[in-house]
DNA sequence: GTATATTAGGACAATAATTGTCTTAATTAT
DNA sequence: ATAATTAAGACAATTATTGTCCTAATATAC
């Protein structure tokens, strides 16, 4: 059980827009450059995180995409089931036909709830904590990299 | 992301021979047939279980399969784990190669926080507790059914 | 209005993962 | 020895993921 590397790309590509905010638009060619892959399969990402509304396509010259809503509204949850979908975790076939205890199954319950907490830590992280940390990283490092310190 | 059709199978054959541990040997035939499903793809499944070190198996005649150890000690984390494998929710492929924020990355933590949350829960529940969940939901079913209730 | 830039959408192909079957070997009970 | 059963690997079928390409729609700029 992994999630795809589309969801990968995604989780990137929303956090260069992130960090591109303030520009109008960004062209998929150029995220897709950043992130080294292929532009054609990138842009097939993008058409999900415009259907899931988390990103607004400008076609034409000067076109591109731009995040749809504020940095802090956009969760990994969000990015994640753009592209992975919404369907549960585990979904029984036999709770479907002739199960005696599809009402109240403790297997059932159990993985919904797993799957509840998952998206729980997921739910707590926004493109613009990525944004603060990536920011905090890049300054630790430079301090670590000062000649003067060692 | 979503569990796969065996980690299904695994949990109810596993069920399966909990609910009839006190008898030596089940065959895969049997448990096959319970659930309705094609028991020489179950027999496959049952390689995994066995080399999960969750059941044992018996050759020959009078043969079959065994729980490997008793039912509070087998979780539905190790079912899973036995049939989808250990490897981790989310792999970066950056994080691999030219990443600046690898060492500390806020992605790649999170997702580990999230996985490590629903294995929690899915380490909460034994075979024991779903043979006991399934008693108690038969038992409540019958006082439902009473006819002298209504 | 024409040319240019860019995304949208669908068709399609390649690859990988999952599901499913079968055959042969090993093992055990009788 | 014979019959019953799992083990292991080869293989096929199906489905999901990854990747490419072409045409249409749309917007800008001149």
């Amino acid at each position: 059980m992994q999630l795809s590397q589309s969801t990968e790309y995604a989780i990137h590509s929303l956090f260069y827009l992130a960090v591109n905010n303030e520009r109008q638009t960004v062209l998929v060619s150029e995220i897709a450059k950043a992130q080294n892959i292929s532009e054609s399969y990138l842009a097939k990402v993008f058409q999900y995180l415009v259907k899931a509304g988390l990103v607004r396509s400008y076609r034409g010259a000067k076109g591109g995409y731009h995040l749809a809503v504020s940095t802090k509204e956009i969760t990994l949850k969000n990015i994640v089931q753009a592209i992975e979908g919404t369907s549960h975790l585990f979904i029984c076939e036999h709770e479907r036909k002739d199960c005696d205890f599809a009402v109240d199954c403790l297997i059932s319950s159990t993985m919904k709830k797993a799957e509840e907490k998952m998206y729980e830590i997921l739910e707590g992280v926004t493109l613009e904590d990525l944004v603060k940390n990536a920011k905090e990283l890049k300054n630790q490092m430079k301090w670590l990299n000062k000649p003067d310190m060692n």
